[in-house]
DNA sequence: GCGATCAGTT
DNA sequence: CACAACTGATCGC
């Protein structure tokens, strides 16, 4: 959670992603984007009463945001008081303080933050000088660079502040592997799976409301299978989101949510309720995806050079002296000898061509990584003022590098009376003092009906490998039927089609749910996998192999049989974009426009059959799980590829191999099967 | 009863 | 480990 008050020195009665306490009595309010943590107060009757009283308050976002904010009924309130500024397009706002009859005018500018779509972060400028709210962002390299409206002319702006809303001084989360990188690795590895048979399914876990929108658009895109969703009406006037995800359960890739659905996947059933068809269950992989706020922020504010900046997170285990040692030199006032040092202008790298066909008003990319055109159009209402800058010069420095990513684990963990599990984890370098933990996590649950022993306790593994079976074994066991699922007949789909199929009661619903004896894969995939520390304490007798991206790129996992039940790869996934990986440029549509295809049968959703509690346990259910920190030894020309890789000016890993699904495709089976590959 | 806060969980 | 969200207990209005 932001320790952000919400407001700025410079700016004081403007509130940003605050709206309680002090912040009820702000002039304008201003939202970044659409997660709960950055709304503290927004629905509050305090902040309800205030509205009433205050007919010139108005909340500022994006369209995208605010599109999302009014899907909720509990912010209906707000809708006529909400105003959507274009991204990019500098607006006048005249502040009126209704007290004293004082008015105050400002330019603010929203620029793509890459968070989640919507997500933007704030430039202010006006009399008090030149502020920048990041709000939670993940930039590309370098694209801070390509701002426009960050710099007058070919230089950049001079920033008295920058407000960072983000954890970001660990230096373990400075270095980012490409967007391509990761969405392959993600991508290849759901479609490894899927196309193994049409019972192997996927689950992407993701936590956050908003965020994972460009996974499941990229892997629809790719696979041809659209992503089962609990409710897609927050993107009805969305349609390119819209065509991706269904609230039809018969897909092979579910990004479906449940309160409990740790226990669903315990059970070998997704959080829909979805467990098997014709009594063979699924074999379900889970992907985390852990959507970090971490970039790079010391490339960012190299670049920016700020007077000052304001850090409104301190890390955990770390300390606002730390944090200021770190954010210190970035400024612009620093030098080792006290005295200002300036570096040559920061530069724009690269302007965009003016699109002056390009009427369309929405300039937001929903996920707002895409540099648009610059269109300055004002709303009617307002006038585009252009600001001097307060000084004549600002510096930065060249190459600038910020980057953000969001990473994912997989940990494939067959269930019943076995399970085990594939950490997924990749480390882009322990010793660089710029390195970040980029992980995909798995976990593969099977259902099997016959066995009933545990294999053990994720604990007592940990504590004495020696009696752990090893990796392929978790994968000899055949798919069988069990009874619980045998209700269904019904055939079930192609992989292929399996994601557009509107065939009903392809998959059953489990009536029951494993019992006590699974073991809570809290213990397992989360404590577990190996972190940026290394594997330490009780992971320190385990087996964890990295895959780096590269190695993921090359479809190589024959050492996943290494010795250990655990392997720990990573493929990390960029949320944030550019022009060469994203097409699309999502925004909301007029409440007008008809939507295509079918989703408005979509969109009134299904009923997610939930029902958790009936019926004896199927399954007893053991993680397994062998860590070898030996292993994890990082190739250091791989990180360097990793890290160019994804900065604008260059090809993302040109050099890379293309995935191999076929590769891929077969290891599983030969995983599947029991084999031993080497 | 509602909301805020905190601790804990996922 | 951290992110975003949720749950439940407690407290005050």
């Amino acid at each position: 959670m932001s320790s952000f008050g919400g407001r700025m020195r410079e700016y004081p009665w403007l509130s940003i992603d605050r709206f309680d306490r002090e912040n009820l009595r702000a002039r304008a309010y201003f939202l970044s984007h659409c997660h709960k943590d950055h709304m503290k107060g927004l629905r509050a009757p305090s902040l309800k009463r205030r509205l009433e009283c205050s007919l010139k308050v108005h909340l500022y976002c994006s369209p995208v945001t605010k599109e999302l904010l009014l899907t909720s009924p509990k912010y209906k309130f707000w809708e006529n008081r909400i105003v959507a500024l274009e991204v990019e397009t500098p607006t006048q706002i005249s502040l009126l303080d209704e007290a004293s009859g004082e008015k105050e005018d400002i330019v603010v500018t929203l620029l793509p933050a890459g968070h989640c779509p919507g997500s933007v972060m704030f430039l202010f400028q006006g009399q008090n000088g030149t502020v920048l709210y990041t709000g939670d962002f993940r930039l590309a390299k370098g694209e801070a660079a390509r701002m426009e409206l960050l710099h007058s002319g070919t230089r950049v702006k001079d920033i008295q502040s920058v407000y960072l809303d983000t954890t970001f001084c660990d230096p373990r989360f400075y270095q980012i592997p490409s967007r391509e990188e990761c969405l392959n690795g993600i991508l290849e590895l759901v479609r490894s799976w899927i196309t193994l048979s049409r019972y192997h399914v996927v689950w992407l876990n993701c936590k956050a409301a908003y965020g994972y929108e460009y996974l499941f658009t990229n892997l629809s895109e790719e696979l041809g299978v659209k992503v089962h969703v609990n409710k897609l009406d927050m993107f009805k006037n969305m349609p390119e989101i819209l065509y991706h995800i269904t609230t039809d359960r018969h897909t092979q890739i579910h990004a479906c949510r449940h309160p409990r659905d740790d226990d669903y996947l315990r059970g070998n059933r997704l959080p829909c309720g979805m467990t098997s068809r014709n009594g063979t269950p699924l074999r379900i992989i889970s992907i985390w995806a852990m959507n970090k706020t971490i970039i790079w922020i010391k490339d960012f504010l190299g670049y920016i050079r700020p007077v000052n900046v304001y850090p409104n997170v301190v890390p955990l285990g770390s300390t606002a002296d730390e944090v200021v040692k770190i954010l210190k030199p970035l400024c612009k006032s620093y030098s080792i000898n006290s005295e200002p040092k300036y570096k040559p202008l920061g530069t724009l790298k690269r302007s965009r061509t003016m699109d002056l066909t390009d009427t369309d008003e929405g300039s937001d990319d929903l996920f707002d990584t895409e540099l648009t055109p610059v269109r300055h159009k004002i709303p009617k209402h307002q006038v585009e003022t252009t600001l001097p800058e307060t000084k004549a010069s600002s510096e930065n420095s060249e190459g600038s590098h910020s980057e953000n990513m969001r990473s994912y684990k997989a940990t494939t963990m067959p269930m019943s009376s076995q399970v085990d599990f594939i950490d997924c984890e990749e480390s882009n370098g322990e010793d660089d003092d710029e390195e970040s933990e980029n992980t995909v996590w798995a976990q593969v649950v099977t259902h099997s009906p016959d066995s009933t022993s545990i294999l053990g306790n994720p604990n007592e593994e940990q504590e004495s490998n020696a009696d752990m079976p090893q990796w392929d074994v978790f994968f000899k066991r055949d798919i069988k039927t069990t009874d619980d699922s045998s209700e269904n007949e019904d055939h079930l789909p192609s992989s292929t089609d399996a994601g557009r199929s509107q065939s009903p009661n392809l998959f059953s619903d489990s009536d029951s749910l494993s019992d006590s004896t699974h073991i809570s894969s809290q213990n397992s995939s989360q404590s577990t996998h190996i972190s940026e520390q290394g594997s330490q304490g009780l992971d320190s007798q385990a087996d964890t192999v990295l895959i780096t991206s590269q190695q993921t790129h090359g479809a190589d996992f024959s050492f996943l049989n290494k010795g250990g039940n655990r392997v720990t790869v990573s493929v990390s996934h960029f949320m944030a974009m550019d022009n060469q990986t994203e097409s699309h440029r999502w925004k909301p549509l007029d409440q007008n426009t008809p939507c295509p295809g079918n989703i408005d049968s979509d969109l009134k959703g299904k009923n997610q059959e939930t029902n958790a509690e009936t019926g004896a346990a199927q399954t007893q259910n053991t993680l397994i799980e062998v860590n070898n920190e030996k292993s994890k030894t990082p190739n250091p020309e791989l990180e360097r590829d990793s890290q160019s890789s994804s900065d604008f000016e260059i090809p993302s890993t040109p050099d890379a191999e293309l995935p191999r699904p076929d590769k891929l495709h077969c290891l599983y089976k030969k995983l599947a099967a029991g084999e031993t590959i080497y």
